[in-house]
DNA sequence: ACGTGCGGGACTACCCGTTCCT
DNA sequence: AGGAACGGGTAGTCCCGCACGT
């Protein structure tokens, strides 16, 4: 193992990356796997469902890259508040690093998929369960029932889906620090 | 004026129709013109810009319905509790009519199109901006001082934002009630 | 009219040349385009239906041309046996020009087509029914019935077709001189 | 032998109905495979000549199946009317029975391949020749010489082969029949 | 000997956004 | 104002080696 999938592997990391920057219609395969570097008969044999197929493993990727940051700050800090502060700290620094141009990794290719690609969208929404759960722990861990806490979370990561949207626009990572005051203050739904 | 333009209206409408379900990207210039019933020669006379000119336009409209829609609930109600609610049942009445297949009338085509065309962030940042300030007077009508109720707004919206995201992903009117739920009980940032 | 559709002419008969000598199926539209000279954009304009639409032109052409060689054989003699040896002979000479590369024009894209494209085939029979109708007037001029005439020709051009295979398959014209001396000599169906 | 070729097998005969239904360039290696139920390293294994190769060997096969129905119409029968009608009947059941989609097994690949792929076409008319000589025998047993019943039969063999085009084009056996009607009537070439 | 996984370009039909020229 | 024309670019997948495990 390790070798043999490189090829696969850069090919969904850089389909990840140019879906979250241009968008999934915008990005055409022959630019996936220049940039990839990987041979353009691998796609078709890496991911016989096509451009599709890529773009459901791409979701799979970003969900599980985003809930293993939000499992580390969870695990790193003490506090809701920590908690919050950390992971939209993260987001801050990625939006930064990225220069405002690339957003959540799969919301773009959510908007634009769904409802006509079902299977995308399936991955997509078990992305957002994970992440919702993960976060929902640092709300129980603060003292809210269970289902309180899982409601709170998923607000929680819509600001952030929301400001995102924002940042980008503004070129500004102030909406996100926006979220982070209003959620680590405290305030919560009943 | 009046019957001269109606063919461009019928355009911009018919695309913005088509951008909010499909995308920017994957909606073709030819599928708008057969659509809006205009005649495909128009389609460069009135937007000598090509198809970011016409984005540009949508995206003004669809900030102006927004607007139009957040000012007449603001009207119609005394209350915060009374404008958050109304905002959402809205929305998701809009959701549920479009059967979740269309979501925020700008969101898809800002993140398709930042940073690539400014001229269409542009108009997405002035229409974001004009819905906050709409969304604040509804704050600041609570007792909330200027800046705070700023803030609370642009949060608010980023919360709508992402959960019509979450509420195309999941078919499902909920997340949007969960972010009423929250922003209706009196939470507030800082 | 005239030059306008010089174009749309060039890649017709392009086509038709290319699908005789290499079939439908191997034929690309691109080298259709580029040994016509026409613009590559033109062929989508000119036939909206794409490579089918394109074959069912270049058959129904074909389909014309041969009835008239057809007619001026039928025109320019007087007895079955003139009509017949002067078919015979055009298409030899065809094949000798051709190097015995090039066939019946619309056999291949027949066989290749029928049953998935039922408009090709439908040109296809038109054009087989219109070939009939001008040798069955070769066969009622000799004396015969109009509907043992029918017959008759009808068999004659299977015949050739036949030939024309085993002409291709032998590099050689004999098949259709053979099947001259039959039909010539009077051999006919009751 | 036995066990051992069966893949070989396989393969030859899916690729011949595939070719025989849809053409040669139509038919994709990867079709032929999935549908014999072979596995995809044994193609080239089997055929190291590839795609032309496995051609050559439908045509061969095709031939021999052919061949080997001549011959059985040309024992079962004591004259020429009858083994005209015998060959005649089972074409057009074989006709009928593939819904008049299969036409001549080598007729398509024929005039696909001719003249690129020279050892398919010298398969192809060694499988004519074949052919010829049963049903030159046919006009022998009625009495013709040598010489004039092998012309008598390849006219024959050609119609056939026009009639079997015709058949495709109009859903039909009906042209079938007028080549036996004419050649079982005694019309015969000097 | 036999089969497989993977890689490698080329090429397909389709159609898009744009401009030219009535 | 608008229909015709244009050329570039899309996703798809084709036919085929080379190297690896039987």
């Amino acid at each position: 193992m390790g070798r043999k999938d490189q090829h696969r592997d850069n090919i969904v990391q850089t389909a990840m990356r140019l879906f979250r920057r241009q968008g999934y219609a915008a990005t055409g395969l022959l630019q996936i796997v220049a940039e990839s570097g990987a041979p353009k008969g691998s796609l078709y044999h890496y991911f016989p469902a096509g451009k599709e197929g890529l773009a459901e493993a791409t979701v799979t990727l970003a969900g599980e890259l985003i809930a293993a940051m939000l499992q580390e700050q969870f695990d790193k800090t003490r506090s809701l508040k920590g908690f919050i502060e950390g992971v939209v700290t993260t987001y801050g620094r990625w939006m930064k690093e990225g220069k405002f141009s690339s957003g959540c990794p799969i919301a773009t290719t959510m908007l634009e998929c769904a409802p006509g690609a079902p299977q995308i969208t399936d991955a997509g929404r078990k992305a957002f369960d994970h992440w919702i759960d993960i976060a929902a722990a640092a709300f129980v861990r603060e003292g809210l029932s269970g289902q309180v806490a899982r409601r709170n979370a998923e607000v929680f990561l819509c600001a952030i889906e929301g400001a995102l949207i924002l940042a980008r626009v503004r070129n500004s990572a102030q909406p996100l620090k926006n979220v982070a005051r209003m959620f680590a203050s405290g305030a919560a739904a009943p």
